[in-house]
DNA sequence: AAACTATTCAACCGCATACTG
DNA sequence: GCAGTATGCGGTTGAATAGTT
């Protein structure tokens, strides 16, 4: 037996909205409200469509405030963190953004964004060939020289070590369990905690001077997981401080994509799609770097072991193959004194999807 | 100018969750 | 605790529009 349909279909009309009916909607919601009842709304208004729609109207179109289009690269750039962060839940990042309604960053996200940064980075990955041809080239030329590598030289360290193909991930039955505390915090660390005040790639436009409370904290990183049901992204942060990575007080794990149970962790699966096109994008080749107005993602340097490392050095696959994904780091303090920090009851709603 | 293709985005659909009795 | 219903969300569709041949 199928669901009960929400209005009955027949006498419901379908596709664009005219201006009279729009006027209606409009007029009466400012006047009355929603009245907490969607599905009574269209009748009592006389308009011929279903509640969802009039709802769905209501919401993308017709209330106060709404901008549409015109998206500036500060948005860009945040809805590109928050979807690395957080995957495509649009409804939360709409949150983040005033005026904006999820519909249309979705849309905005899968017509040009998306296709924007892949652009970038296919045009990037070129250019890198080009230039690790002739590298190569300059190397054989070299290689009895005493020459420093070229990484040292101009203090471009790459971001990651380097690391497998995304693909290499083990995702089993035997996913690695981390069983305390500590074994928590190492990889939360090693996932790309950045305990420095250093601000050097903070959001461009945030004002480093402003005084938060979190002001000795950074809210690092930002990874991404895929619950095995739903594969559905979710968020997870490590809340550190910078005085003191070790402190077992300073993080905050709001997740449960990692299965943390009470009695350990377990690595849960990446995703296939954009998302995990999107990841490969950033990570592979072994040749990791940044992408253009995502400096803010990354972090210079990494920590292993509670002790900072420049992020050349690399990691033991090892211990980076426990690991879901290679550390991923946004400046969340960044987006705090840019006045676009989430909001406590986006926090609670993603919390309360992450938790246990 | 016509035909075709690509892009955009408003709206729909179905599912998951919340709410209510 | 359960069933029925409402709401909210993300994925997808398809009409309109723009661009290209």
């Amino acid at each position: 037996m199928g669901r009960a349909p929400c209005c009955d279909k027949a006498n419901v009309k379908k596709g664009p909205w005219s201006p009279e009916e729009d006027a209606k909607l409009k007029s009466y919601i400012e006047q009355h409200g929603t009245g907490g009842n969607w599905i009574a709304l269209p009748q009592k208004i006389g308009l011929k469509r279903c509640g969802k729609s009039c709802r769905l109207r209501w919401l993308n179109y017709l209330r106060p405030n709404i901008k549409h289009g015109g998206f500036s690269e500060e948005e860009d750039n945040l809805i590109c963190s928050l979807y690395i962060s957080i995957g495509s839940r649009w409804s939360i990042i709409a949150a983040q953004l005033p005026g904006r309604t999820d519909n249309d960053i979705k849309n905005y996200w899968n017509t040009r964004l998306k296709k924007k940064l892949l652009g970038k980075q296919r045009k990037e990955q070129q250019a890198r060939r080009g230039n690790s041809c002739q590298k190569q080239r300059m190397r054989k030329g070299n290689e009895n020289s005493s020459m420093v590598s070229s990484h040292n030289t101009n203090n471009q360290a790459p971001y990651w070590p380097e690391l497998p193909a995304p693909m290499a991930i083990p995702y089993s039955n035997q996913e690695p369990r981390f069983n305390d505390h500590v074994s928590i915090r190492k990889v939360l660390i090693k996932l790309g905690g950045k305990f420095s005040d250093d601000h050097q790639y903070q959001h461009p436009i945030q004002d480093t001077a402003t005084n938060l409370h979190h002001h000795h904290h950074q809210f690092l990183p930002v990874n991404l997981s895929y619950s095995h049901q739903a594969y559905a992204p979710s968020i997870e942060m490590v809340y550190s401080s910078s005085t003191d990575p070790l402190n077992t007080d300073t993080y905050q794990l709001a997740n449960t994509q990692y299965g943390i149970d009470g009695t350990g962790m377990t690595m849960l699966p990446g995703q296939s799609g954009f998302q995990a096109e999107f990841e490969e994008m950033l990570y592979n080749n072994n040749n990791p770097q940044r992408l253009d107005g995502l400096e803010f993602f990354y972090g210079d340097m990494v920590v292993s072991n509670g002790t900072e490392t420049t992020s050349g050095e690399s990691m033991d696959w090892g211990e980076m193959s426990s690991m879901s994904y290679p550390p991923m780091i946004s400046n969340y303090e960044g987006l705090l004194q840019q006045g676009t920090m989430l909001q406590e009851s986006t926090f609670d709603e993603l919390k309360s999807t992450t938790t246990v």
